[in-house]
DNA sequence: GGCGTGACTTATA
DNA sequence: ATATAAGCCACGC
């Protein structure tokens, strides 16, 4: 946790699987709620693919980026369905059920 | 070492 | 309602 890159690294990386979080989201749980493009660029940088669910990790209406998804768009959404994330119709995460607090399962207060 | 760009977000015109 | 502007950090040249 030097940088802001550790900070979303270990955040991202914290993420519950079936669930998903925003880059908002990762960017206020890392320290600060404008890292929302360093989250970005820190995903694009993927530096340790397997370990960094980047397919976890989706804009404030709960679609990847158009056309830069690490392998495809409905690429994610495969993925994310096949560890239990509920889609719309329109092709968005349900974020009602699968948005991720930044709290994880067992640590609610 | 400086400048520009980028997978975002929020606010204003 | 859409479009534009500003803000943050890291990387590439």
């Amino acid at each position: 946790m030097e940088n802001a890159f550790e900070r979303i690294y270990a955040v991202v990386r914290q993420i519950p699987r079936g669930k998903v979080s925003t880059y908002g989201m990762v960017a206020q749980l890392a320290g600060n709620p404008r890292w929302a493009r360093v989250v970005g660029y820190a995903l694009h940088s993927n530096p340790e693919p397997g370990v960094i669910p980047c397919h976890r990790v989706v804009d404030r209406f709960g679609r990847p980026a158009p056309g830069f998804a690490f392998g495809g768009e409905g690429r994610q959404r495969a993925l994310l369905e096949a560890e239990g994330v509920s889609f719309r119709e329109d092709g968005c995460v349900d974020m009602e059920r699968c948005l991720w607090n930044g709290l994880r399962e067992g640590e609610m207060p």
